[in-house]
DNA sequence: AATGAATGAGACTTCATTCAT
DNA sequence: CATGAATGAAGTCTCATTCAT
């Protein structure tokens, strides 16, 4: 029945989203699953029927968060528009999911990945990762650059200034968008002549 | 003689020094004082003669990383070059660091604070780490920027762009000092004229 | 079922008990949550999940040990008896307890408490021990003692005189009731007349 | 020289006194070689150079205590006084040396032993206390009771009101000599009419 | 006599995980 | 699906004690 997938998927929407809280606020060591059962009204054990160990609730815990910052870039570009105000665009849906209301999934994606912890999981999170960088490479190729500007460098240096605001963004200061369009103009003047 | 007070700081340096290595390759959750004492070649319990807690080695070890990198950047500038070129050889001198010789201890820097920690232990962390921001505000200060750039937003971004490179440089590609380069080149041509 | 019950709880009576037996023979400090566990067959840290911390656990070991002398106190009481019998029956149940079934309970009432430990343990102790003090208060408001007795000092000194019994009592000697009696006369010529 | 051997001794009492100090406020097990060693200016490890373990420290600072209230005791009689003054001037020398001036002291005679500790250990403290008792002992003996009554309980009752003092003594209260009276004064209406 | 450094055993506690019910 | 109880390994930290200097 529908019903009862759907009722199946809020249990599971219901910790993903205690565990993003948590581990946003946290830190995946520093997070307890009491903390997460705690926080879903379960009891610790019964994560377990979801989710076979911490790890893969992290995995899921990340992948929506990717989904979810993903979604909002998306919304946010204007399929028609000019590759530059794409971009600002792009810039824009990104700083908000981060620094606005999905800043507890979005932490999630510029945090340090669980360290000294099994390759598969950092693989699996590498390439969740890539899943949201993907959308700027695409935006990017389009944009109308010198011939001697390197696109790699670009993007990275780009990511880094964006990533970055998670370290000193206040919420008294500019908004999301505000920010996301200056840092993109100061990048900008490269455009050929 | 200097021999016996470098000796004497020996073993606060050696335990420093395996925390740093420890701390860098695997947070501060997942560090265990075992693993730094094994490092050392004392039992875990003897740390406890040297700093008081976990927190207080990790500040120590903080500390000693911002120094590090600091002189990194310091030794790395010219007191009689140009702004731009100061700026280069700053951001030269900080990645060299940071990628290179001292990447354990640079690490820590770029490193998300312990989470859900004492407050004492985070403001004085950030305290350190202002020691470091400081460098490059000086620097930016005489830099013959347009008058329409925002001083903050544009040292924002570069630090932003520089501690990014933490989590893509690949030792087989540029050297820390092309990749420098490459970055503040990005944000130059905002320059009058 | 009533045995169902009793069986629910027996795990927390097992480790009260446990706990009992530890505390009494070796005081607080002294007593490790290993040599509970090992008396219980349980894991040391299994304890943790009915008591927060060995202060809780000894929380609740002293107020079972309350709980079971005051009921002992109560039980010897002949509610319809005339005042000083009623003294030396609730005296003698008190040293009945506390020298003899529950002896392992009764020493924690005398026993200092925890020392150098937070405050609301020893106020949580203390709003115990009261408890138990307030049996004999009641009973020795209606005693008939010459007027220029003070019944504060009075029942102090009884309650001094049966306590350190628990200092010389040997278990060769007289019996705990027949001290009881011994100790209630050297204080009853008292009375008026 | 006379010098030296009061230097040696001054050192001695010095840590025989952090000692009491310690013990007494915070128990036996509580007490850290390290509260001592600051209390008296020196290294942990330098009290060994004195005292063989933590043990042999406390029977000196045991023995020192039961001098010292023994001293206070003994001083409080006047010699040629008649039983009954004799006891009220002992019980006020006890409960001022207690209560009052050498609180500090006192208070480990009341403490109970250290448990679970070596026998030789408890043998030692017994042997000591004794002593003390001696005191006691003598002056009852010569007490004008009744011939029913035991004097063994007779002293045994009044020791353990005396010590319960230091359970409820309040320095806002009647003064220890007042007390010490008021204790005696229950009891001796016991004399052969 | 004293110090600085270390030892080693053991303390309390936490936590991911399991499993019978 | 969930719970209650337990496990076992590990973690941080403490402390009496030792010993070369």
């Amino acid at each position: 029945m529908t019903t009862r997938r759907a009722e199946a998927n809020n249990r599971l929407d219901t910790i993903i989203d205690a565990g993003a809280r948590c581990f946003a606020k946290a830190g995946y060591d520093a997070t307890t699953m009491r903390d997460i059962a705690a926080l879903t009204g379960i009891l610790p054990g019964s994560i377990y029927y979801h989710f076979k160990s911490k790890e893969d609730l992290f995995v899921a815990v990340h992948d929506a968060a990717i989904e979810r910052i993903c979604r909002g870039v998306t919304r946010a570009i204007k399929p028609g528009a000019e590759p530059w105000a794409r971009l600002e665009q792009a810039a824009s849906g990104y700083l908000d999911s981060m620094l606005g209301n999905d800043a507890m999934y979005a932490a999630l994606i510029v945090m340090e990945f669980p360290r000294r912890r099994s390759q598969p999981l950092r693989s699996k999170l590498i390439a969740q990762r890539d899943r949201f960088e993907r959308l700027f490479v695409d935006i990017i190729e389009d944009l109308p650059l010198k011939e001697t500007v390197d696109r790699r460098y670009w993007r990275l240096a780009l990511m880094g200034m964006l990533a970055w605001t998670h370290v000193w963004y206040r919420s008294n200061g500019d908004s999301p968008k505000v920010i996301a369009q200056k840092l993109v103009e100061l990048l900008r003047d490269q455009t050929g002549a």
